[in-house]
RNA sequence: GGCGGUUUAGUGUAGUGGCCUAGCACGCAACCCUCUCACGGUUGAGACUCGGGUUCGAUUCCCGGAAUCGCUACCA
């Protein structure tokens, strides 16, 4: 076989917002074109006008921008093989259609949906086949006069793929190998319908791939046992020479239970299964994504990643980049991947703490404004420094951080109770005392300075400095004391530990 | 029901006919660090779906069962 470029394409279905499982596909076709020179290609298949839903195509460019997933050519980015909407192609579906009839590999059938459902009644695994064919009313079986009749009258009709039984076909996957599956099990796909003079899926993605020269296929599972079929229409056409080689990806599992992950399994577990937030148009639903609960798509991509593929060694944080030169589809797992949340909010935690201070801070300052603070970007730098640690999202940031803002205005009741003991009021005026003959405030310095004191007076180091950190922060938690007040400032800290002895008493 | 795919700890996975006393990560537990809570570090519990066969030897190869997922639309 010779050498060809590799176009690959990601062609969802408009009818609502991109899911998670999708957005992995998109991912790994993504990376197999960078990683061969190749171009990736963006296609709406909009060939059910039933179920478009307006903005899902926008949503799913926006989606994937954001992840860093860059398209060469398609919808909204342009290209030669356009257009690359397939409401927009419905000329040259009809071509193919045409050649098909008239090379007698299709054939033309008029049995309306009641008649299909009482033949299905009638007999028992009812299969629109070779075996069934002659009993139905098509071209097949009736003269040439009363289909040419019929169409003229307008009577709706259906193109049907006429499949030659007894024959093995053989689909060479990328990642399963040999798949084989007997022709007599496939029924005469529907390739054409009438109604809206739309192809369905089979046939209009066979023709867009051949005529955008798409070199490898690259999709979910559940497309695995339409393969064949496809492997047929490419025979039919005569195009199996430059057919594309397949790769059919493991699915994305519910966390629990069983079966494909759903945007209902997000709802009821409590996590997002959509990049974006979604605002269902008809319903005014709303659905949460990756982006507004705080993920960084670096992250969301790394784990995504992950589910499915690995590099065949422990490394697990990994660039797009770096993605792009270890990912191979040899080394995409066969079985599919239940979703784990937790694992995904270790990855978002992860890229946290690679984030400088500064970029954290550009992050959450419309959080901190949301909650009608100001504050000194420089300040809150320093802040973020001491506290991203032990935070997994940008927004978790003012959980640990907020006391740095707002002084407490209530005491842990239950630290109050083990650390604030009869003697604590006197101690923390001493303590003022100190502090405010304190000229620097640094945290080493004033660490020094304040243990010294305690060890001279005998003091139990636990609770008295529980009872500042209490006074200071309102709880018993909270990163190095003397960071706290290093950035916090002598008078600030003071009037806390002031009110903190006039509250608690 | 039919057809196809899949099957290593709770989860994602590595791995090989003997180096496997099956590795890593998340999660979980303990300990250490420590003024607190975290982070971090160390350690621990935890798996080769079952039954046959091939073989000196099988988690790894073959056959069968089971489970599970997908498809079975004029949806993609």
């Amino acid at each position: 076989m010779t050498e060809r470029k590799v176009r690959v394409r990601f062609a969802p279905s408009p009818t609502g917002p991109l899911h998670i499982g999708g957005v992995r596909t998109a991912l790994y076709n993504y990376l197999f074109a960078k990683q061969n020179h190749g171009d990736m290609i963006f296609r709406i298949e909009d060939t059910d006008s039933q179920r478009f839903v307006p903005g899902a195509e926008a949503y799913i460019i926006e989606a994937l921008e954001w992840l860093g997933i860059h398209f060469d050519e398609g919808v909204s980015y342009g290209g030669n093989y356009g257009p690359y909407r397939q409401s927009e192609r419905k000329e040259i579906y009809r071509k193919y259609v045409d050649r098909l009839l008239d090379a007698g590999k299709a054939y033309i059938a008029f049995d309306t949906p009641a008649e299909l459902d009482a033949k299905r009644n009638e007999i028992p695994n009812f299969q629109y086949d070779a075996s069934t064919r002659m009993q139905m009313r098509n071209s097949l079986t009736l003269s040439k006069e009363e289909v040419d009749r019929l169409i003229a009258d307008g009577t709706q009709y259906v193109v049907r793929f006429k499949i030659e039984p007894g024959e093995d076909v053989v689909v060479d996957d990328l990642i399963r190998g040999k798949v084989t599956i007997n022709s007599s099990i496939l029924d005469d796909k529907v390739l054409y319908k009438s109604a809206d003079n739309l192809p369905t899926y089979h046939l209009a993605n066979i023709v867009d791939d051949h005529l955008m020269l798409v070199s490898h296929v690259i999709r979910g599972e559940e497309w695995l046992p339409s393969a064949p079929l496809h492997v047929l229409l490419y025979r039919a056409f005569g195009w199996e020479d430059s057919m594309p080689r397949f790769a059919h990806l493991p699915l994305l599992l519910k966390p629990d239970g069983k079966g494909k992950l759903s945007k209902r399994d997000g709802d009821r577990l409590g996590f997002p299964v959509f990049p974006l937030e979604w605002h269902d148009p008809k319903t005014g639903e709303v659905s949460s994504g990756y982006r507004e609960s705080g993920y960084l798509p670096e992250a969301v991509v790394n784990f995504l990643a992950l589910l499915g593929w690995n590099p065949g060694n422990d490394q697990e944080i990994m660039s797009m980049d770096e993605l792009i030169k270890l990912f191979s589809l040899e080394k995409c797992s066969k079985s599919g991947a239940k979703f784990d949340y937790e694992k995904g909010k270790w990855f978002n935690h992860k890229y946290i703490q690679e984030k400088s201070n500064e970029e954290l801070t550009t992050l959450f300052m419309p959080i901190l404004r949301e909650k009608g603070i100001e504050a000194d970007p420089a300040t809150v730098a320093r802040i973020i420094g001491l506290v991203k640690g032990r935070v997994s999202f940008v927004k978790e940031l003012w959980d640990q951080a907020a006391f740095f803002f707002v002084a407490p205005t209530s005491y842990e009741e239950k630290s109050v109770k083990k650390r604030w003991k009869e003697d604590t009021p006197a101690i923390m005026r001493e303590l003022i005392e100190i502090l405010r003959n304190l000229d620097d405030l640094s945290s080493a310095h004033a660490e020094g300075v304040v243990l010294g004191w305690i060890e001279r007076n005998g003091y139990h180091l636990g609770n008295v400095m529980n009872a500042f950190r209490l006074a200071v922060v309102g709880e018993c938690k909270g990163p190095h004391m003397f960071d706290i007040t290093e950035i916090m400032g002598k008078e600030e800290t003071i009037k806390r530990i002031e009110r903190a002895i006039e509250h608690i008493g």
